[in-house]
DNA sequence: TATTGTTATACTCTATAACTATA
DNA sequence: TATAGTTATAGAGTATAACAATA
């Protein structure tokens, strides 16, 4: 409760109090330089934040529905029709409407979208690593397993 | 590498292998949940995501410049400005040309603006509370303490 | 010439609702 | 009637670049 007399000039000399302990704002901060960090890794790509993650779990489940895709996921089925509709446009996810429900849409991954993934996967996995952060290995995997708490509120199978 | 031969159908046995250790997924899954959860808690108010910090840090520092305010929260200027202007017609926030620089804004909050905060700080403070994601008030401390590493780069004062 | 903030434009992700086709 | 996915539209947040006023 110190009101300064004098307005900060200076960024880190401004007073945030209990928003230092505001997992909104943490989250969305965290969140900001993920994404900094994001477009530098893949500059010169084409790859969206998006997209890593969904082709990296078709490959881990051929034939996966759209739907189950978007709800492990958390993306909802307006953006998913976009966002795969990239990706068969650009030639790394093959669609197929399977005979037992036609409703459905199943995903797998061309040899094409193999590729790009086994190009681009070091890279992701690497985004935001401990060193690059100021974290210990075990301070990074702690919080990973907060955060998957929080990501999957506890409903995931978590190794 | 236990590539199911079967398609899960059910979004809980779909394995996402290494994705469980990425901590631009699981970033954007919490991110995603606060959302959720934001909306939820400020239904029927027309608070913003970004506005209640924005509130909160010029209570704290009356008169602070726009361009450190928009440093401090990582709002970048042109949002910063669109951002504030809402703010400033909703009648919460003063804007003040300062003699010594007439390039910068000093902002202020109004009675109404304070009186705004106030209505809206606890709702807002308790956002993601440990009890309602699984969390022990350890590990939520712990959660907080590791998210200011990513969210400040080491840079802010984390007492 | 550099800095503060503004305007304009575009992109990503998210949200909602109305729609088609299938079940 | 319910479900899977699509289309259309909108909003919040971010990014960039060009600009005006001031330093």
């Amino acid at each position: 409760m110190n009101i300064p007399l004098v307005p900060p000039e200076d960024p880190s000399t401004v007073d945030i109090g209990q928003l230092n302990n505001s997992l909104a704002l943490l989250l969305r901060l965290a969140q900001v330089r993920m994404y900094d960090q994001f477009f530098v890794a893949f500059s010169g790509t084409d790859v969206r934040p998006g997209e890593m993650t969904v082709l990296w779990t078709i490959d881990l489940n051929p034939g996966i529905k759209q739907g189950v895709l978007g709800r492990v996921l958390s993306i909802k089925p307006a953006h998913a029709t976009k966002l795969i509709q990239r990706l068969v446009d650009a030639g790394f996810i093959e669609r197929r409407v399977p005979p037992e429900d036609r409703r459905s849409v199943r995903l797998s991954l061309t040899a094409e979208g193999r590729g790009h993934l086994e190009r681009h996967r070091e890279t992701f996995q690497n985004l935001y690593a401990a060193a690059d952060i100021g974290l210990t290995e075990a301070e990074h995997r702690a919080l990973l397993k907060l955060l998957r708490k929080l990501a999957f509120d506890g409903a995931q199978a978590c190794p």
